[in-house]
DNA sequence: CTGAAAGCGCTTACAG
DNA sequence: CTGAAAGCGCTTACAG
């Protein structure tokens, strides 16, 4: 192999084209006050050269600032969550012709700081954030400085950027309704560790559509906690056995709903305890019954996000916006079992 | 909201600290040469404006090429397998302080030939690329001006690039054997079209492996076709029911393992006909018995492929590399049933 | 140790 | 219709 040739710039093509450069830059941006035939040499010498402006050097002149380009600062691309996020980003950004550099920070903050460093350095037009925890870190001068940026699925400390999430409460509502509907009574709640602010809403949601329903919520059926799926299956394991087991139960995250779906078929009682789970969960489909789920639309909140993003961008300095975006209940078969005779 | 406030460049810096411009470059570039007097005033004067260098102005002037941005073009980010190919090559390019743009094309060359446009316009310091068919399109100038680039998953000719992929061949192999070990003689191929290359490659390690142990083909047995999973789910149990049924199939695509693990469920078939699968299934150890796979690995072939990159980035000129990353059995008691006695 | 010039690849504003 | 200058934000040579 060679090594790489040198690319043409507007002067070779000069050059080869007999003309000044300053030409070269009236066609290739198609100013219309060039002759026809200076047009169409200049335009060869294009074609056998290969050349292609830098848009880098191009947006330089003009105004220092436009890149083209935004970042997405996510936890983890691998997680089909923040993928199809970015897919919705992207698809975005690509209307409007721009480009979309990601960085995963796999919750650590510092990573998400020197992402943020490196994002700035290269002037992206703007930040799409999904935070890493409450401290703004290396975002906090971009923040005053009103750098265009949204913050996706988490509330930060503030309130003076853009927000787009899911709503978490209403669906936790809307799946724990779908069991009362049924006549469920005895429903468990199995839940991610409350810190966050999306674990806190999902248990509120449980909370205040028992009570609009009337229903007592026994303590002791409420469950939360940080684990694995392989541990939530045993411990699932110990609440669903036994006489005193609840007719269903919401499991208001991932992890915990795939540890509780392994239980129910450990125990041979997933045809007769309903589950309604919280997230997507892939393959939920194969397993009988398939899980019945209230899914977040990541995608939907890429889009949204890019678009405000762009409405900033654009110049809006409107006031910050929170943007709350629904979850539609799916049933596959789990969530439509109804209690059975005890 | 105000208006997003103008960045302070170096002449900022240089008027607020009292200095020369040229001066402040030598502090932020740490040269070493500056007085420690004047190096506080101008570090003073960076606090205070929140001043940043921009990495295109200095970059540009330094040579024109290096931008420390790669270009990743794939078929779709929300896929897992793309997106954790995109981890890996995240990961490898954050390691050399490089950052990652990324573009989905939905397999159509005329998005895959925009995306190049915008990376090339932008001056991405090289690609990597997922092709999307056969034609090189808009990256023909670039593999001609030896653009550091490396393709991965697909075969392309001319063979002027490096490539990494799966070993497709060897996976498909170790699939059958794993099924040929426990006894089995009757034994299905359920695959993807065999248009593309790697599909061709799975059928024929299927053959070479049942050939090499002395066992005929059936050739009603292996079906292939570009279906979806619910199509593979139809299919599967015309094939899998009945009398003349095999005792075990390999199936060699994500859809097809999906559509045929239900297919096998469907006919309570799931303990008695063994199941391999090519490609990873997400959930495959919820069902009874867990799905028995060879998994490909994406994130490991993000890395070479963005070790490779840099390689070419740093000047190597050697011989196009072809590397092929294995996949290891993952045993979860599908693929260890044994033959059932007729 | 510090600064004035020239230039990266391009566009903007002014002349001819 | 075409070109010579100036400048975007910075670094690389060259002077002092």
């Amino acid at each position: 192999m060679t090594v790489p040739a040198r690319r043409p710039t507007m002067r070779d093509v000069a050059v080869h084209a007999g003309v000044s450069f300053k030409t070269v830059s009236r066609v290739v941006n198609g100013e219309g006050t060039v002759s026809p035939a200076v047009v169409s040499k200049v335009v060869a010498a294009i074609e056998v050269l290969g050349y292609q402006p830098d848009d880098r050097a191009r947006r330089l002149r003009q105004g220092g600032t436009s890149t083209g380009v935004i970042g997405f600062i996510l936890v983890d691309v691998a997680n089909p969550f923040f993928s199809s996020l970015l897919r919705g980003i992207e698809e975005t950004a690509r209307q409007r012709g721009n480009l979309v550099v990601s960085g995963s920070t796999d919750g650590d903050l510092d990573r998400q700081d020197r992402l943020v460093e490196a994002f700035v350095a290269r002037r992206v037009d703007g930040l799409i954030v999904v935070p890493s925890g409450r401290e703004p870190g290396a975002l906090r001068p971009e923040i005053e400085r009103r750098t265009p940026m949204v913050f996706v699925d988490l509330e930060m400390e503030g309130g003076q950027v853009d927000i787009v999430r899911s709503d978490h409460l209403g669906g936790a509502v809307v799946a724990t309704q779908h069991l009362l509907a049924r006549g469920h009574r005895h429903i468990a709640f199995f839940g991610d560790d409350v810190e966050t602010f999306s674990a806190q809403q999902r248990i509120d949601g449980f909370h205040s559509a028992m009570k609009a329903a009337g229903v007592a919520v026994d303590p002791r059926r409420v469950v939360t906690g940080r684990h694995s799926a392989d541990e939530w299956r045993s411990i699932a394991r110990e609440h669903l056995a036994g006489d005193s087991a609840p007719t269903a139960v919401f499991t208001a995250q991932n992890f915990v709903s795939i540890g509780t779906t392994h239980a129910l078929h450990d125990l041979g009682l997933q045809h007769r305890i309903a589950q309604v789970g919280f997230d997507d969960v892939e393959f939920a489909d194969l397993v009988q019954p398939g899980i019945t789920v209230v899914p977040q639309q990541p995608r939907k909140l890429g889009v949204r996000a890019a678009e405000l993003l762009f409405q900033r961008i654009g110049g809006d300095t409107s006031a910050p916006h929170l943007e709350v975006i629904a979850n539609p209940l799916v049933e596959r078969g789990s969530g439509e079992i109804e209690p059975s005779a005890p």
